[in-house]
DNA sequence: CTGAAAGCGCTTACAG
DNA sequence: CTGAAAGCGCTTACAG
């Protein structure tokens, strides 16, 4: 078929069915140098981006891309070079800590746009001992340029030796445990804890609530740990009976709420692992008639939209999720994990209505607010 | 590098280096072949699961197959036969109505994994001009097997239109407008609307509120025309005033419910097009002192986790999410746009405590739920 | 029931 | 600065 019958064929599409005409086949590198009077060679270049070629073909060449509307096809790319422009994002059920992962991918998703790459997105359960079969069968087939992970599929070792087999870049997000030649991006969580326990300790609370995320999470372990820290280094012992469970869900949250207030002594304030939980525990604090923040402070953790969904809003930790996005990606991109290591990304306490001296009423200054926006910013 | 210098270096990975081994490249179909002592065409045939190879070679090839761990490179396949594994999931930015699109994705990437599929997701922006450029540099790339439009994108002309081009199966999500050639997948938005709205009616309540969707989302307009058929069915005069406008976000359903109870005379039920409004509705009435359900009845749409999070809990309109994901994949994979059209799952008003007879208390059922889990189910 | 060969559309040494 | 050729790992008529 020659070129400019392909070139008509395309036009057609609208029309109704033509006879006696070739389909239109999507142009290719033969195509583009053809019209251009090149070698293929020369388009790759010119498509690649890559030097040595003059600024007259170069020109000739581009040209010859726009009138044929010349995509190359990335699945020949990829075979031929065994590097696909395609990153993996590995997720568990999405259940709890949807927020954190949904904006992650968001921004992700942004990423990879504005960088020509696509992103894959995969469902893995951390439980499934087939998880390596599961990871292979992705990885190796695709050649994928990298893979990100999300908690908490950080942690699950079985995983990451099976990816590591594949000589595949990896990104965890949010960790709790040490891992060789890995990329670690995540804020300090323990230190995050930490600074919200500290400042609920300089509103003068003493007997301040913590209600603990799962613990296969490495960001609710890292987040239990700043909690016990803040109140060690204030000299406020330990109690477990201030401490509830739940699994990063509202539901759970209401339940660690309401066991908690039903202490004989109740705690002025409750800092929730997550905003859902912090949610879950304002929740219960309605069966009790408490007022918040007069009668209990809460903070919650993540700056999720939830957050600021509720009256009064919460107070709240904010992560940088663009931020940790864009470092995963150019990690993951550039340094092909020769740089692994981690990446700590600031975090910032964001104090809203929900929290108080105790006693007192609250102040929601929305001037509070981190100044970016809570996506894709 | 030689090749048997590549394959020694990738065998050593967790030991010391080695020397004199070649480097475990992944096993090809070639591999495959000779230990089982036939073509690669027979292989071929055993890993597509095609018909005409007796049964003892069958046995010898899946033998080969486990024992080489091969898996087949999907790029190659995709590239020889011009058909990939992989769809793409279209969205636009995820802050309005995401708890739905969260819920959509999750439930195909659950059948892409069962079905051996792998989803694609793609963040397109629907006023973007450039919108079918980008498509076609997504689709015609990777010759998608076909392609998931979220709303608002399933009705975005332009985007419809570059997608039909490439000759792709397209599945659109509750979309507004017709369109020939395209497999739809919805719940019967008008019906459901007017449904609830017949509940809210059969309550015994006269002046109902509706807190409208931005309506450039066709099931925003569908919703508010089932609103409207209700009362004109049940001899209510439309009034505009009892309607308020939204963009699906909790924020906008705060404003609105501000809005609609800041009227001389108010509802006594407000419906708002999905939870995330309804939410932001009953955040309003708390600034009203109003109770719900006695004050006030509200209704949301979507049975989104939300709605099971607030206290009362809500009366939503519940969809199918799974068998949504579930009709759209064997439509796409099997039908292959031959069977355009649309596909009506049903719908289910689910009551819960935040809607009762005007005046009176409500009574929140946990039997009234429907019996299937929100996600995945 | 099975094989040998061509081809999918690129990239990549190797030459010049 | 550019070209001719081999090869990535599959599928698919075409033969038998």
């Amino acid at each position: 078929m020659s070129v400019s019958e392909k070139i008509d064929n395309a036009e057609t599409e609208d029309r109704p069915e033509e006879e006696g005409r070739p389909r239109p086949r999507p142009a290719t590198i033969y195509d583009v140098a053809e019209l251009a009077g090149v070698s293929i060679k020369t388009v790759s270049k010119v498509i690649n981006n890559l030097p040595q070629v003059s600024y007259a073909t170069r020109q000739r060449v581009s040209e010859a891309v726009e009138t044929l509307s010349f995509r190359p096809n990335q699945l020949a790319r990829g075979l031929a070079s065994s590097r696909s422009f395609m990153l993996g994002l590995f997720c568990d059920a999405p259940a709890a800590g949807s927020g954190y992962a949904a904006r992650i991918q968001m921004a992700m998703l942004t990423m990879c746009h504005n960088e020509g790459y696509h992103l894959i997105v995969e469902c893995v359960h951390a439980t499934n001992p087939q998880v390596g079969r599961q990871v292979n069968a992705l990885v190796a087939q695709s050649s994928l340029a990298g893979v990100l992970l999300m908690p908490p599929l950080s942690d699950v070792p079985a995983l990451i030796a099976a990816l590591k087999h594949t000589k595949t870049p990896i990104v965890r997000f949010s960790p709790g445990t040490a891992e060789s030649d890995v990329i670690d991006v995540d804020i300090d969580n323990c230190a995050a804890a930490r600074d919200m326990t500290n400042y609920l300790i300089g509103l003068g609370h003493r007997r301040i609530g913590f209600v603990r995320g799962p613990l296969y999470h490495g960001d609710a372990v890292m987040r239990f740990e700043g909690y016990r820290l803040a109140l060690a280094a204030a000299g406020i012992a330990f109690d477990e009976d201030l401490c509830a469970d739940g699994d990063y869900t509202y539901k759970t949250g209401m339940r660690a709420g309401e066991q908690l207030l039903s202490l004989p002594e109740r705690p002025s304030a409750i800092f929730a692992s997550n905003d859902d939980m912090a949610a879950g525990v304002m929740a219960a604090s309605l069966r009790f008639n408490l007022r918040i923040p007069q009668d209990l402070s809460v903070a919650g953790f993540d700056n999720e939209i939830i957050s600021h969904a509720m009256s009064p809003r919460l107070t709240t930790c904010h992560q940088p999720i663009a931020e940790m996005a864009e470092a995963a990606f150019f990690a993951i991109i550039r340094q092909n994990k020769k740089h692994a290591g981690t990446f700590h990304l600031p975090h910032k306490i964001v104090v809203r209505g929900s929290t108080a001296a105790p006693g007192m009423a609250g102040v929601d200054n929305d001037d509070n607010e981190a100044p970016t926006p809570f996506f894709n910013g």
